[in-house]
DNA sequence: CGTTAGCACTCGACTTCAATGAGTGCTAAG
DNA sequence: CTTAGCACTCATTGAAGTCGAGTGCTAACG
């Protein structure tokens, strides 16, 4: 579709402009090493890629900038890296090298590395629960009306609740739910404890209970799948204040604001689930109005083969795609690869 | 030290400055109903003022903006609001009708609303793990190397933490163990935990045990007491951007960073818990060149009389003080008595 | 003597205008 | 097909000028 000279220049000017997110003019390429040819013939060329949609002009005599379809073409013609920068590299794995505790913490702690290595905005998906199962559940009392919920899942992330029991159950029979949903619940998939419950566990519970009802009131309100069960960990949206095309404040609130929403973020996050690899998605691409200008990669984690969580980087269009797009990949590789020895 | 007049008009200045955020002028002053005198006199009166230190000018001929010690002033005072507004109360007392979960999610979901509700900042400072004791403790092995241990806290909070276990440790002694903790830990404040694994139960176990030292490795990394056992809940960042004053990227971006980072945010929020009641820190007062121009408003919330945490309000100099104080006021009462109802 | 009207003065904000220069499109020569 | 040359466009910059809000001072008023 373009010749080979036109893939040059578009080239060139992808990343002039990330580098300087100024609009590039034919002179500067020219004056670049790898294209050797004289400011009228990239001019020539330039007119032509802007008829095709890949470039924009800001105003007539000013120089051009990659339109969408011009990112989308330079990331889709990305020859992969294949060896990471030496330091990247390093920063990375070092951070691996930590002793880890909880799988909350190392992706927390993950997300802040990169966005502190990339100046962009990280965004990570927790351990996805649909994926994983019920290792041990528990129910402590706390005094005679409350008491909490413990769920422990098979990646290790603990889950507790504060429920209120009613009067009138004692501490036996609460053991007995205890030891029945142990020992007939473990190793089954979280999203679906609810069903199990209802269709395999009611009826033996009938006959061994005698609150039966307000017992399963309570397993009720606890194995309510809330979304908060996947956890969206967010570092370094200030970045975003860096970026000189968000140098006006009105830009950036938008954006901002659509980061502080919880919800939406892991909507987002969850859409790039489908699909394997690193995907991007660049400016309206990613379905809201305040993300015109942004890019959005992401890689997905996983564990014995299901995928876990999510990683993203959020960064103006103007993004270092190259970049980014390969340390994603390592580190999703790297913390897949870390769960499954963690997890035998 | 002020006569009347003066305070009447030094009011007036910072009341207007808070609403309109531009410098006020003498004839703006003179034109509300509550002062009746003509532009000429109050001019006198701000000059007096300006001399005295409560207003500056921020150049020759504009109007005169509150210094920090005129803000100072005008909070120390402002004569306290003992009915809040209908509308408002009503938001705040819906969130307590919801049915809540763990002590966790109240809290996070308060620092939602008050972000809400002032278009500020809301900055809570979670339950104070010092002032809590130890409830329950458990190990939970996950597989052959690793187990979660879980620690529940007499307020119903659970911290959980994943750690490695030595080859050659067996499972009859780990239940030993947890046992020997849960019969002699229980009701020991958090932080003193450590010391009591030592100097109580040390010899004890050593008796006990054959894997003493490993063991007593495991439990020292469970019980480290890592700053996280605090958490910062943060609502609301962006809503520094709504302000005026910070239309300037360049002055938001220092107090952004600082707001992410989360071991400073802690340190300023434990600050306050000394003293007790509503407390205001204007501008410098905050020892942070970054919040120069912001008030931290905070107040404590508490349980069985002890601090439990700190909920504050992050805005601009230039806040509206009466209305946010008697907002904490509220909610802390509320979750005080709340809390106190739920912990029996 | 406190209060107020009047007036000259100050100074930032905004407007206008011209100069500048980066970059383009087109044409014609190599 | 490539490139040099040139006229043209247009955002940006800075200087000059205007506008107006607000002040400080003085003098008059009750």
């Amino acid at each position: 579709m373009l010749t080979e000279r036109q893939k040059l220049i578009l080239n060139a000017i992808v990343d002039d402009y990330i580098r300087s997110a100024e609009p590039v003019g034919s002179r500067s390429i020219s004056k670049r090493g790898d294209v050797g040819y004289s400011p009228a013939t990239i001019r020539n060329e330039m007119a032509d890629l802007e008829e095709l949609g890949f470039l924009e002009q800001p105003h007539t005599s000013a120089g051009r900038i990659p339109s969408h379809k011009g990112y989308r073409y330079y990331v889709d013609h990305l020859e992969p890296i294949h060896e990471a920068l030496p330091a990247e590299l390093r920063t990375l794995r070092a951070f691996f090298a930590e002793k880890l505790n909880a799988t909350e913490q190392v992706i927390q702690h993950a997300a802040m590395i990169l966005s502190h290595m990339t100046n962009y905005t990280s965004i990570l998906l927790g351990p996805e629960v649909f994926h994983t199962c019920l290792r041990h559940f528990q129910l402590l009392p706390l005094n005679e009306t409350t008491a909490v919920a413990i769920i422990v899942t098979s990646t290790g992330q603990v889950e507790s609740k504060t429920v209120a029991i009613p009067p009138g159950i004692s501490v036996s029979e609460m053991e007995k739910v205890v030891n029945l949903l142990n020992s007939k619940l473990v190793n089954v998939p979280l999203y679906k404890l609810k069903t199990r419950l209802y269709r395999e566990l009611g009826q033996e519970m009938q006959r061994h209970l005698t609150n039966f009802e307000e017992i399963m009131g309570i397993l009720d309100n606890i194995f309510v799948d809330d979304e908060t069960d996947q956890r969206v960990y967010l570092s370094g949206a200030t970045n975003m204040l860096r970026q000189p095309e968000f140098k006006d404040v009105e830009k950036v609130k938008d954006i901002l604001d659509l980061l502080e929403e919880t919800p939406t973020l892991m909507k987002m996050m969850a859409a790039t689930q489908n699909g394997s690899g690193i995907q991007v998605r660049i400016g309206t691409e990613n379905d809201h109005e305040a993300f015109a200008n942004c890019s959005l990669i992401t890689a997905t984690y996983s564990l014995d083969g299901t995928a876990l969580g999510t990683i993203g980087i959020l960064g103006p269009t103007r993004m270092e795609y190259a970049r980014v797009m390969n340390l994603l990949g390592i580190l999703s590789k790297d913390l897949t690869t870390m769960l499954s020895k963690h997890y035998k």
